[in-house]
RNA sequence: GCGGAUGUGGUGGAAUUGGUAGACACGCCAGCUUGAGGGGCUGGUGAGCGCAAGCUCGUGGGGGUUCAAGUCCCCCCAUCCGCACCA
């Protein structure tokens, strides 16, 4: 056995072997527990970074354990690869997406496989390819088929200027990010999948899924936001129309002072023909942001419409206002107002001088209106025959009285919204609809599938080639002349059934359902917080569409989530001559003077600029603190990598890249390898033999079993790797230290080593690799199980007790594991620390949690 | 603004079911090893007081429940993630 550790010799030999020997290369296997480990998709951006890293060796931690469990594992790859950034990158590189694309999965590629994951590279996808994209395709026509996806207009952010559609990260403060001219909102035709008829069962499962953190499942209910309310109608005075409102307050209905409708509705379109005020006003929410955020910070405002609506139950006049925080595609494009009980119609009241009227009141105290809006569910007054009633009664009364006087009705409103797929882009999968000659609309018919993206185009930087060159749309369906749609799929769609894919990646069909209900659901899925609510809710959506088409058998596509923390890295910069914040890469700072505490007092680039240290903060390209997996893996190995990242955080939470914490990590690696080496060098061990040990020896025997309990433990139910690696590196310090002068010490030792091979087998599997057989075990590690707990070992004859005197901690006492409550007292009360602090004192109380604590109460 | 999370030594973090706060690691300090540097090894390291034994304080802030609170409850602050066309 080599006496040095040297990574980049053993990685490259052992990546050779898993390459050699297909070792994650899986089939179905009936005789064999399945395990489906699925990390998230990269976008196929150029480089790894950090992030991708920590989500992937979090997976192959999770693949690997459970290999060891003997399972048949699954942990396949593959590339999300349509997307904005691409057509970005193409422009920028006077070259087309596709190359772009391919270039970038051929390096990233590389990268996966330096850092030794596990995958099964035989069931690669890339979403860009026909061969994915065509079923997608051809799935969405099923969906039409069935009545699940439908055309409506919807907003959009267009750039007049440049007359393009634009992301929402391609406005900038309100301007195009290309030509700074003010962005406004379009209305445009666009395709939806009706997610809503699913929201319900997409509310109900969550209940199922008792293995996705909880903070997941609440804000997808939030998101999904099911509520119970009535939907009433108003009639406008003098006139016969009328229009809809829906509440979730109905017990506050009597306080009605106003209404507000959308500036797009059609009644203050009307209205604003003979008033020039309303006219300018509605011309100015037209340009507002419409994003949610957005509309929550802004500047409530609103002009009267100089209509008045008829309150269905009081039958007065109230004014018809337009409000900029009013849309027409949200609800019904109007809502009532309550001053007096809902804050934001509090201030508009106070801000335009309307009328407020309380009509709920707290239960036992009177209602104060003067400084904000009572939001609280109280009793009815001031409300006629409905005075005195709480929320739910009020509710009922009026909800009765509106269905019979046939106006209004109970409702249940989801804040969720459907789906909008289309995309007015190039570089996506194309929406398989024709529009014939005749105006009419149908899917492309299932023979002319796929609809190809054409891939060798040149882009002008503004619009679509597809849209630009007008002989793409032209073709022929059923003898007519046709046009194709030229919008693009939103890329959620891909990341929707991609994990579906993956057991038939090559099949010609979507999915073939036997190897499909083989592997679904996902046993872990891994991915980042930040797709809580609408990937993670596309995903569950689309399996529950595949489900109902017949192609998978189950109700929801992963049974654990596990969502990764984001990894940071310190960020510096100085102000150039211009007074601009210059971001230096951490790669390029040099740290000269610290403080007694080892805190960066002053810190240099290497041009000799004197640099600003700003903590650690997100890796990102604006403030130029990526940290480059390559470079790390070329100075340390990928075995180091991996086990700075699992090791110094736990995997939910954010991670902040440390180099001197990596450092550490490698040198771990180094003392095992060399305590290893230090072993083998001194030749063969015994049997061993477990009648022949000595105290000490036992001793040491147990606290190896504890730790093959602990980190299993660790892996697999609660997720902590960091605490896993904790408890190794404890085991190892105290191994280093241990006797090797007898027989039976040899043959501890070389249980304890092969044992610990295996447990940081998930997390440096090239070492463990290595050592497994540098230890004299035959065959690759990958075909062994992981080490048993040996039961007796953990038998312990005497506990350690806490003796505390009003809670604080005065004496540890160690007793005999089977001692009583009176033999424990006694021993503490006797302690000297104890005497000292109950002396003089009467003891009121004794608490004694056995085999752990004792508690005296004295005063 | 709304929804979700996080906050513990100089730093990353541990404390799993209300029961020893600070495991493990980084950094720092001291010593040994080395021609030097690097590396390695040994020991120390929450704060305050004390020669020491030890005592007091201490988990973002303020209240509370309990024999016992980092952990449970109420209020507040700060930071991060998401908010439907970035992926």
């Amino acid at each position: 056995m080599q006496e040095q550790y040297t990574p980049s010799e053993i990685e490259a030999k052992v990546q050779q072997h898993w390459k050699d020997e297909k070792t994650f290369e899986v089939t179905e296997d009936e005789n064999k527990e399945k395990f489906y480990c699925l990390s998230m998709f990269p976008y196929p951006s150029g480089r790894l970074h950090m992030g991708h890293v920590r989500n992937y060796t979090i997976g192959d931690v999770v693949a690997r354990y459970q290999r060891l469990q003997g399972k048949n594992v699954l942990q396949p790859i593959g590339w999300d690869s349509f997307g904005l950034p691409a057509e970005n990158a193409a422009i920028k590189n006077n070259t087309a997406p596709a190359p772009w694309t391919y270039e970038n999965i051929d390096y990233m590629k590389n990268q996966l496989k330096m850092l030794g994951f596990g995958y099964d590279w035989s069931r690669e996808i890339a979403t860009c390819t026909p061969e994915y994209y065509r079923w997608e395709q051809w799935f969405f026509t099923k969906l039409y088929e069935k009545g699940l996806v439908y055309k409506k207009t919807a907003s959009v952010n267009w750039c007049p200027n440049d007359e393009t559609v634009l992301a929402n990260e391609q406005v900038i403060d309100g301007c195009c990010w290309r030509c700074d001219t003010t962005v406004e909102q379009k209305e445009i035709p666009q395709w939806f999948i009706k997610i809503t008829e699913y929201a319900d069962e997409l509310l109900n499962d969550l209940d199922q899924l008792d293995e996705w953190p909880e903070q997941v499942k609440t804000m997808q209910r939030n998101w999904i936001g099911r509520s119970e309310g009535i939907e009433m109608t108003f009639q406008v005075a003098n006139s016969d129309q009328s229009f809809d409102i829906y509440t979730t307050r109905p017990d506050t209905v009597m306080g009605v002072t106003y209404v507000a409708i959308a500036a797009a509705h059609p009644l203050a379109q009307q209205a604003a023909a003979n008033n020039p005020a309303l006219a300018d006003f509605i011309e100015e929410c037209k340009n507002a942001d419409t994003t949610e955020a957005a509309m929550a910070a802004m500047e409530k405002k609103g002009v009267a419409t100089g209509l008045n609506a008829i309150h269905p139950l009081t039958g007065k006049e109230v004014p018809i206002w337009v409000g900029n925080f009013v849309l027409m595609n949200y609800g019904t494009g109007a809502v009532m107002s309550v001053p007096a009980h809902d804050q934001r119609d509090y201030e508009f009241a106070k801000k335009y001088d309307l009328t407020i009227e309380g009509v709920v009141k707290p239960v036992d105290s009177e209602l104060d209106l003067s400084e904000e809006a009572y939001t609280d569910k109280g009793v009815l007054f001031n409300s006629a025959e409905f005075d005195g009633l709480d929320f739910q009664a009020a509710f009922d009364a009026i909800d009765a009285k509106l269905v019979a006087e046939g106006k209004g009705k109970r409702q249940v409103n989801f804040r969720l919204r459907d789906w909008g797929v289309s995309r007015q882009r190039y570089w996506g999968a194309p929406i398989p609809m024709v529009t014939l000659a005749d105006g009419t609309i149908i899917p492309t018919p299932e023979d002319q599938l796929p609809v190809i993206l054409p891939e060798d185009v040149v882009m002008d930087g503004i619009q679509s080639p597809i849209k630009a060159d007008k002989e793409w749309a032209k073709t022929q369906v059923n003898g007519q002349e046709a046009f194709r749609e030229t919008d693009t799929f939103d890329t959620f769609m891909e990341s929707s059934w991609y994990y579906a894919r993956y057991c038939s990646p090559h099949a010609d069909e979507m999915l073939d359902p036997a190897k499909a209900n083989y592997w679904l659901p996902v046993d872990q899925y891994i991915g980042g917080i930040e797709h809580a609510c609408m990937h993670l809710l596309y995903f569950r959506f689309f399996h529950k569409l595949l489900r109902d088409s017949g192609l998978v058998n189950s109700d929801e596509p992963a049974k654990r989530l596990l969502t990764q923390g984001m990894v940071l890295a310190d960020a510096y910069y100085y102000n150039n001559a211009k007074g601009a914040r210059v971001w230096v890469a951490p790669s390029d700072v040099t740290v000269l003077e610290t403080d007694d505490k080892g805190r960066t007092v002053k810190a240099v680039d290497s041009e000799g600029n004197e640099l600003v240290y700003t903590g650690m903060s997100k890796m990102s390209k604006s403030k130029n603190n990526g940290i480059d997996p390559q470079e790390m893996v070329n100075k340390y190995g990928a075995d180091t990598v991996r086990l700075f990242m699992m090791f110094a955080a736990p995997p939910e939470l954010t991670l902040e890249w440390q180099e001197s914490s990596v450092e550490g990590a490698h040198r771990f690696i180094k003392r095992l390898w060399k305590t290893a080496h230090d072993h083998v060098a001194a030749g063969p061990t015994a049997e061993l033999d477990l009648k022949s040990l000595n105290a000490a020896q036992k001793d040491l025997r147990r606290e190896l079993h504890k730790t093959i309990a602990k980190v299993g433990d660790d892996i697999e139910r609660r997720q902590m790797f960091n605490t896993a690696i904790a408890s190794v590196m404890e085991l190892m310090n105290r191994l280093q230290k241990a006797a090797t002068d007898t027989e039976q010490d040899r043959a501890l030792m070389q249980e304890a080593l092969s044992a610990v091979t295996r447990l940081l087998y998930p997390i440096i599997p090239h070492t463990s690799f290595s050592l497994w057989n540098e230890l004299g075990n035959t065959g690759a590690i990958e075909d062994v199980l992981w080490p048993e707990v040996d039961e007796a070992a953990l038998v312990e004859d005497s506990k350690l007790i806490i003796v505390q005197v009003n809670g604080k901690l005065r004496a540890k006492i160690t007793v005999a594991a089977d001692a009583s409550k009176e033999e424990v007292e006694a021993t503490g009360l006797a302690e000297e620390g104890v005497v000292k602090h109950t002396e003089g004192k009467t003891v009121r109380k004794v608490i004694y949690i056995p085999g752990k604590l004792l508690n005296i109460v004295a005063n």
